[in-house]
DNA sequence: CTTGTAGTTGACCAACTTGGTCAACAATAC
DNA sequence: GTATTGTTGACCAAGTTGGTCAACTACAAG
């Protein structure tokens, strides 16, 4: 199992959103900066989260980038599916007539058990959610220090 | 999600391997021929799999490879971890001191949910369990094509 | 209508991983 | 000693990942 940076980097940014989800636009420059993505990357990033109706962008002065739609109806699972790439769990899953050991694999059904299941999860988890568990973790290090 | 096709296929040789558990040793052309598997990649495979003790492997004429346990004290888990390389899920998780996003960082916990979410299910299935799974398969492909 | 700002797009890159091959080597049975 | 079979190391092509850069486009303000 492995979560491309991408993925995290995207959440990160989507939680940034949904925090200053007053502001009109958040420019990708200051997610860069409190986020410590590179700023390029980013771009591309948002770029796609965009195209995939997560994340509403505005270019020119006042522009910037806000959530597309309310933090508790976006799952990580739509981040990951937005920017992990095509993720396709094992070649014969999805093109089983390519699958040569067809005549009884038993295993397909166990890697499609596994990707369920992180797909439940994944989708289980909203930004809102996130937003929570972060701002309780931010506590516990703020409290930790005193 | 993605499992690289060097687990299937490692599993497919166990499988092959508990199912002629009879014969003292099963060569590799053997298994490569049988589960279409490239022999060279699977030798590899083999080798790597006896270093963790999942198998037993004898050189020389009558020589060949035979599982070290029994076939339901293999799990799929340990299958992942012997081939699957290192698998680290997300950079900061093992090493936490190099997250310069700690101070508050949520996602790192639904990320390891997800991670034990699926260790779960890889170590509570064994090639003992895939085997009977396998032939239910294979009566069904017999029974279709009557 | 120009100017500055900020997102968009395409080309490009280094590093790494994955799936795979090949030749030489070592152990062992006959 | 010879044939057989696993072991080891070197090597490879192709794809993915994380990342950069320059040019381009939209838009607000003056």
């Amino acid at each position: 199992m492995h979560i491309p940076i991408k993925v995290d980097y995207g959440v990160r940014a989507l939680l940034d959103l949904a925090e200053h989800a007053q502001e009109p636009a958040v420019r990708s420059a200051d997610i860069s900066l409190r986020q410590h993505i590179p700023q390029s990357f980013l771009d591309r990033l948002l770029l796609t989260l965009a195209k995939d109706g997560l994340v509403r962008s505005v270019r020119g002065p006042l522009g910037g980038h806000a959530l597309a739609r309310d933090p508790a109806q976006v799952t990580l699972g739509m981040v990951m599916r937005s920017l992990g790439g095509n993720e396709t769990i094992v070649g014969c899953l999805e093109a089983p007539e390519s699958c040569n050991h067809l005549a009884g694999c038993g295993q397909r059904e166990i890697w499609s058990e596994v990707e369920d299941a992180v797909q439940r999860i994944l989708d289980g988890t909203s930004i809102a959610d996130l937003l929570v568990r972060t701002k309780a973790a931010r506590a516990l290090v703020v409290s930790a220090a005193n």
